[in-house]
Order: structure tokens, then sequence, then C-alpha cells
RNA sequence: GUGAUUGUAGCUCAGUUGGUUAGAGCGCCAGAUUGUGGCUCUGGAGGUCGCGGGUUCGAGUCCCGUCUUUCACCCCA
């Protein structure tokens, strides 16, 4: 087939979906504008060593490499003639092919960028960035390789009403959008807190993995999960203990701290947690559900503090359409050490899924010209022309059909494109001086000026 | 990366145990209607059956490979 096609994962976007993209981008980026978040922009491909090693090794094998350029090949060929396969594995022969790739996120990017311009930017930064982010995996429902995040980070800052206020963020955005969310809410120090607790500090990770399966496997996996996790029964009742906990988010936090007794992490997660809460509680009330969710994990091993994750409540994507935390010490890995930083992150892909299949794509996303104008050809034609000029000089989005074609032929053009206003002017109307207006949606038409219709049209 | 699954007209899909010239609906184009879209009627165009190989007198149909789609696992937005 000599057909052309698209790699695996990746998407072209008519006008109508850019349009919808766009109203979902709009909407984010004017709430993080709200709460003083400044727009950043790095580039799509990153030094492979900036990527490589900061998403574990699932997430390096889901990065994006790029062949590099030049006749390296026959180099390297070179290079390596007459070396053994073990004296070959030996070297960093990876580099020679690739040094770079496409960023998996842009949380890592922006740790590279806070550090190569730290003596640039004012301390707390706070940055927004929305821009595709690439993974390497297969694609499935709610994945795609190539996704846009809309990220929202401040570095340089400890402080909790960072955290309140991303709550607020999301919750806002949501409430814009017209969906219902259910924002999950966990501490890393609750969980590292209950792995001492059970005196298993070095498979914290083996554990927030399991318990992270709950809601997908119930509690039977996750005791199979835990039991081959080499935890013994009495630790698996604990972490039980755990996440039973019922009541209302302060009630569930208390419980977990009373739990945690003695143990300074977990305590100082849950104080954490409850230092939100409260906070929160001053503020107006929220859109959206807040839960305090222990059994929430996340992959990203950076995170030390809060963790946010965001599932829709309705429609029937499962997975989720927003994450975030906090990390200490995030710009470590590049030198730069003692800088916190927390940030959240929206899927804009899955949010266009959800709000697709639950229909709520306002009209108002869709865009084109309000008005055509019908082309009669000769003078008719010119009259027309200098119509769709007044009309746009006025800021009314029109167009004038480029051919005197079959009248059918242009209304059906404005009815594909959903035009709402069809401006026909021919000899009847210029002998008239006035034009003639059909409102496609009712059928209407009327004989008027063109002064009138923009004054009409103006109003929107 | 593991395991399934899909591919026939622009779109959604039929296509019998392998058997003439591969069909339908929608869409598209033209006409009925030379100043009016949606509704109706009439006619028309449009296919290397994903691609490559194999079996067979004969393959859309069976076999192998490959690409692609969708889904689950892993992981994640």
């Amino acid at each position: 087939m000599s057909q052309p096609t698209l790699p695996k994962g990746t998407r072209d976007f008519g006008p109508q979906e850019v349009a919808r993209r766009n109203y979902i981008f709009n909407t984010i980026r004017s709430v993080f504008e709200l709460y003083g978040y400044q727009p950043i922009e790095t580039p799509v491909m990153e030094n492979l060593s900036t990527l490589t090693g900061k998403y574990g090794d699932e997430g390096d094998k889901l990065l994006f490499r790029i062949l590099n350029s030049g006749d390296f090949l026959d180099e390297t060929k070179k290079k390596f003639r007459g070396t053994t396969v073990e004296q070959l594995e030996a070297k960093d022969t990876a580099s020679l092919l690739a040094e770079k790739g496409l960023r998996y996120d842009l949380t890592v990017p922006f740790a590279r960028f806070v550090v190569m311009h730290r003596n640039d930017i004012v301390l707390p930064f706070k940055r927004y960035q929305i821009q595709p982010v690439f993974r390497a995996d297969r694609p499935q429902k709610g994945r795609y390789r190539e996704f846009f995040q809309c990220d929202a980070d401040v570095v340089g800052s400890d402080s909790l009403w960072n955290e309140t206020e991303f709550v607020q963020i999301y919750d806002t955005v949501f409430y814009r959008m017209n969906l219902q969310v259910i924002i999950r809410l966990n501490n890393r120090k609750v969980l590292n807190g209950l792995a001492q607790l059970i005196a298993a500090a070095e498979k914290a990770t083996a554990l927030t993995v399991a318990i992270d399966k709950l809601d997908k496997i119930g509690i039977q996996g996750v005791r199979q999960e835990l039991i081959q996790g080499g935890f013994s029964e009495s630790q698996i009742h604990t972490i039980e203990r755990f996440f039973k906990l019922h009541g209302d988010n302060r009630t569930k936090v208390l419980q977990a701290r009373e739990l945690l007794q003695g143990i300074s992490e977990g305590e100082k997660g849950c104080d954490e947690l409850l230092e939100v809460l409260d906070k929160l509680s001053s503020a107006m009330p929220l859109h959206n559900k807040l839960e305090i969710d222990f059994t929430l994990a996340r992959g990203l091993s950076y995170y030390t503090g809060c963790i946010y994750e965001v599932v829709a409540d309705e429609g029937t994507l499962k997975s989720s359409i927003g994450g975030g935390g906090r990390y200490d010490d995030l710009t470590g890995i590049f030198g730069v050490k003692g800088l916190s930083g927390v940030g959240i992150s929206f899927g804009a892909d899955r949010i266009y899924d959800v709000i697709e299949e639950t229909g709520k794509f306002p009209e108002s996303a869709l865009q084109g010209a309000r008005v055509l104008a019908v082309n009669f050809g000769g003078e008719d034609e010119t009259a027309a022309w200098q119509a769709v000029q007044q009309l746009r000089h006025n800021k009314i989005s029109a167009e004038l059909y480029p051919q005197a074609a079959k009248l059918a032929k242009q209304f059906k053009y404005a009815d594909d494109k959903k035009i709402p206003y069809v401006l026909i002017i021919g000899e009847a109307e210029r002998n008239a001086k006035s034009v003639t207006l059909k409102n496609m949606q009712t059928g209407d038409q009327e004989k008027t000026t063109l002064a009138h219709v923009i004054h009409l049209h103006n109003k929107y």
C-alpha cells in the first residue's frame, strides 16, 4: 500500500478537534495564570543523559531515542573493528548511536531548566508548561505515544500553601469544564511511615506498588501481591488496618496518625495532610470530592511529600487524568541541592476523551467564520467582497465564497462548515442598497442593511 | 516488553465448506430545482480486499511473515 500512514500511537487533529483541545488548554492556562504561574517552554528533545535514570528502569525503556546524525555509523564501525562483544558491552555503546531523546514528561526538563537558569529566575519560581511529551508505550485506551501534559510547579518553597492551592487549581479547572472528578490526596511520608511501622523500610516501594492496586485487584489481590513480596501475615494485618480506615478525611488522618505513633516520618506526613485540610477548610468549599486515600502511591519515585491523583467521576475512563506531588531536592540530580518542588499535571488528551464521551464540549468550542458572503460573480462579487471587508474591519469573521458557483453549492458549503449566517448581495440588493441575511439555523432571511448586520453581530 | 484482537469503497460494515464481474447503508458528484442548504426522488463515480510470501486448477476466504487497530498486563497522563 502506498498510502501514507502515521507512526503508531500518534494522531492527526482536524479543525474541530484542535478547537476543542484549545478549549481545554485555554481553560487550564487561564486558571494557572489566575494563580500567578508563568509559562515556559523547553525543547521536545533533551540530551539522553538528562533523561535516563530519572524514571526508573521501566521509564528508561519507554524513552524515544534519536539516532545521531551524520556518517557516525561508518565511523563507529571503524572504531570498533576487532573488538569483541564482551568489550562492546562494557562500553557505553548506546551513546554512540543516540545522544538525544524526546522528553518523557515536563518535570525533569523543568528541573534542568531551573538548574541552568538558577541565576535568572526569582524564587519561589512558579511556572506552567503546556507541551507534548513522548513515550514508547503500547497504545491503548487513554494511552498515546504523543500526548500533551499541562504542568504547573513551584520550586523553592516548602510551604504547604502550595499544596493547598494545587487542590484548588484542580477543583477550579474541572469545575470550569463542568466535569465531576475525584481528587485523591496522600503523603509519601505516611507510606514510608507505614513501612517503618512494620519494620520493612527497605520494602517501601514494593509495599506502595502493591497497595496502589487495591481498587483494581481488590483486597485479596493485594494480599497475594504482598505475600509474594515476602510480607508476613502480621505485617499484612497492619497494612490492612490502614486501608480499612474510614470516616471523613480528617478522621482518617487522625486515625492513621494514631497508628503511626512514634514513627516521626509517618506522624509528619499526617500533620502535613491535616494542615492542607485545615487550610482548605478556611477557603470556599470545593466543587469536587477531595479524598484522603492512603492507598494512593503513584509510580514516580521522586515524590517525597503530598501526592495527588485525579480521576473522572463520570464516563468510563478509569485511569488518572491528572497527578502530581511534592519532591524534595528535585534539582539535586542536576547538582543543585536543597531546592524543593511541588507540582501537578493535567493529562489533556485523557481529559479530551472524557469530555468527548460525556458530551460536555461547549458549542463555543467550535470556531470558524460567522458569515459567508455568496458569490454571484461580476459586479456582485466585488460588492460582496467589499461587504466581507467591512465585516472583518468590525471584527466579525467572514469569508467570501471564492468563485461564482451554483447557489446550492455555496449554501451547502455554509451548512457543512456550520457557518451560521449567509450574506446575499445580488443585483436586486445592490439596486436597493441593501443586503439579504439568512440565518442558516432557522432558515429565516431578511432584507436589511450591512450596517445593521454589523450592529447585530457585534453584540456577541 | 508479555498475551490477545483487528484490517474489504471516504466512513460504518456484509461477503456461505475456497469457485464467475466483491456488495449494502451513509457520504461524495450530477440532475429533478439557472437567487437558497437540511427533506425527497433519479442517475453516476469510487476497491491492488493492509503489505509481502506460500498452499491450490482457483484465495477477500486457508497457512507463514510483517505493518496497523483495539484491549488487557507492566507502567503511566
